[in-house]
DNA sequence: GTCTATATGTAGATAGAC
DNA sequence: GTCTATCTACATATAGAC
């Protein structure tokens, strides 16, 4: 387990510290960890690229798995809080189609805001020890658990398709939803574009239909 | 590079020969690099469970980074094969959606059926060394820049939606056909089955639609 | 074709000075 | 908090017997 982070002095501004030593760590680890994998990144070389000696970072971490936990950790919390902001954001009276957009929307931000460590966590996560990932299985079922209920909330109100099981259009859902930290390049159109563009091939799908909502550009 | 498979005697029925070693190691490899990631899969692992000793395995191959460019070989090359098939399969008057349809199968199918080959190769691609992935990037961008006429082709015949860009569909589309393989269950529904519920959400997306075609179950 | 034995490199982790 | 130096383990790969 990491150590907890030390309480810091609420009168001084925080964008004023220089990046504590244990974040760079993390943000230089997530990076390695997604573009050269986990077993294949080496501490020697996060050392380095943080601007320390390898031996230096066990003053901040209990070894390289507790690193990977740390940044699971990252990477999931990034997600949920965004899907969960954007959710609770919403007037109360909000349709099941607007709910399910500002899911989709909550998921992608989450994914691409913190690029870094949720490409990490979802590349790294089938690799790390089995202590780390069994301490993530239960934050992963419980953000399952939120779609699932959703769905079902939008099958219930005659939203979705209720010809396939609940569970798969979850699986194949997020999955979809997971893979835009591979490809997408803000240069080429902003967020808000990409989001739109995904919830509607995920919503209505890759065919045209006739009187469509929410047609995009 | 692999040596070459040797010729066998047409004379002698294929089926009745035991699976030849190097056929074992690749089979093992697959299995380990997807389930272990690549790094952390050592020669020793694939040789005992190939039931052979580690040096035994440079008869085979020149090394790890050689075992896993055929890995990668074997894996884009179920993929392609199947669609390629199921493609030219078709009657030549077939429509649009059919084809569309046959092309989501195909690759389900190659996918599924070749499950460690797909799946290591989806897992280890950005993490082998450059040499291996040089080797396969053009036998890829064939496969990227199939789908991307055949969805032009349906964006011409009024199929698909013209608001997103063709590679923009493509990526996703082609990310999304790549999830299953993580949860497949066949005891849970055959392959047709899978194979109808997928192709549905993908090309009518997870809504209700009126008077949609193609309603699964 | 497969074995044993080993050369060589480098990983994660620790100890103790500063 | 960070450094240097080092321990121990195990990886890929090679050599040569059988």
């Amino acid at each position: 387990m990491p150590r907890s982070t030390p309480v810091r002095d609420a009168a001084v501004p925080a964008a004023a510290q220089p990046p504590a030593t244990r974040e760079q760590i993390l943000a230089v680890a997530a990076r390695l960890f997604s573009e050269r994998g986990y077993a294949n990144t080496t501490l020697r070389q996060i050392a380095q690229q943080s601007g320390i000696q390898a031996g230096s970072i066990y003053y901040h971490f209990d070894g390289k798995d507790t690193i990977a936990a740390c940044v699971l950790d990252e990477g999931i919390a990034a997600v949920t809080d965004a899907v969960h902001r954007r959710l609770a954001a919403l007037p109360a009276d909000a349709d099941m189609r607007t709910r399910l957009g500002a899911a989709v929307e909550g998921h992608l931000w989450g994914m691409l805001h913190r690029g870094e460590f949720t490409a990490a966590h979802i590349r790294i996560y089938r690799y790390v020890s089995d202590a780390a990932r069994a301490r993530h299985r239960s934050i992963r079922s419980a953000y399952t658990r939120l779609w699932d209920e959703l769905l079902q909330q939008a099958v219930d109100a005659g939203l979705l398709r209720s010809d396939i099981p609940v569970p798969m259009v979850r699986q194949f859902l997020v999955g979809a939803l997971n893979w835009p930290v591979d490809w997408y390049d803000p240069r080429r159109g902003g967020f808000e574009q990409l989001a739109a563009q995904i919830t509607a091939l995920v919503l209505d799908g890759l065919t045209t239909r006739p009187g469509r909502r929410g047609l995009v550009s």
